[in-house]
DNA sequence: GTCTATATCAAGATAGAC
DNA sequence: GTCTATCTTGATATAGAC
């Protein structure tokens, strides 16, 4: 039931998910129109008669995370009785399982105007319902982030217990 | 006080002087060799005498941004009541003053063998203390991170009240 | 300790033929 | 809708003369 950015064509589609590939597999650093170009069998000059540039591909992804991380914070939160936690170990996951497009959704000011419209609040909107009110849900936000990118950008100690880092912080926003 | 990165000529402190200025002033694309270089009045190649590489210059920056936050962070711990309220807000200060030092300190692993010895503990020190266990304290640590990264990122929605967010999470690991 | 010259590499994007 | 050719820009780093 994912939404997906509108108005692609088929050839814009292909050469989006050869995109997606290529960030999944290689970081951001593998992004080159030029490699997403050669992954379908053509040359870079011809991806700009179906995208208009780079950022409009990047936009695409980052549509697409927004609504995968919709739908994996729906199905967590509606099956649990720990609605903050389950939430917490989703985004963890997601991102964990994503780490490239997770930098690319979190790392730049959202260009919001060329995003697929809604994605963003339908990601936010079951981390406010848990928390209850818009501060608040920021804070827990800000919290899963911040655990998150320190882990992937290996900036935790060596020997840090993480699980017991997120337990910690999760039961914190649960009592306050 | 600050004990800064050791066995440094004159010459090399002028160079991490010249780079300081042109990161603080143009972010991190603004730091390059021949930037630096020109900046004390002479080429990128010159700068190969004095320092091995790029490396070891963003290493140099990266330890003098741990030893003044170490200082900020206990002078900010040793005036008052509210250690933790005092710390999170003496963070926050200290990264929007130094916006692209900051995203140097946290956005790539640490290269800890080329950082000058104890640095990163004497800055860590203060949030262990004054959460009390390390667990608690990566969990306090990754709030203040991630309410600091997605403000510097512009990734709070335009009408976003950051003050309230950042008490609501003092508020809760506090109680916690 | 400085210089010039250079190696090496790669990027995004456009012009214009077909 | 694809191509080739090209523009423009920039980076880190080394060799070797002075």
């Amino acid at each position: 039931m994912a939404s997906s950015a509108p108005e692609l064509s088929a050839r814009a589609q292909e050469i989006v998910t050869a995109a997606r590939e290529l960030l999944e597999a290689e970081g951001p650093d593998g992004l080159s129109m030029r490699r997403v170009a050669a992954r379908i069998g053509i040359r870079a000059p011809s991806i700009y008669k179906h995208l208009p540039d780079k950022q409009a591909l990047e936009a695409a992804l980052v549509s697409a995370g927004f609504d995968e991380c919709a739908e994996v914070f729906e199905a967590a939160a509606a099956g649990a009785g720990d609605r903050l936690g389950a939430l917490a170990r989703a985004y963890r996951a997601y991102a964990l399982r994503h780490p490239h497009l997770y930098r690319l959704m979190t790392e730049r000011p959202l260009a919001r105007e060329r995003l697929a419209p809604g994605v963003e609040e339908r990601a936010a909107a079951p981390i406010v319902a848990a928390v209850g009110d818009p501060d608040g849900a920021r804070a827990m936000w800000a919290f899963a982030h911040g655990m998150t990118i320190l882990e992937l950008n290996g900036r935790f100690p060596p020997g840090a217990d993480l699980d017991a880092a997120w337990e910690q912080g999760i039961a914190a926003f649960r009592g306050g």
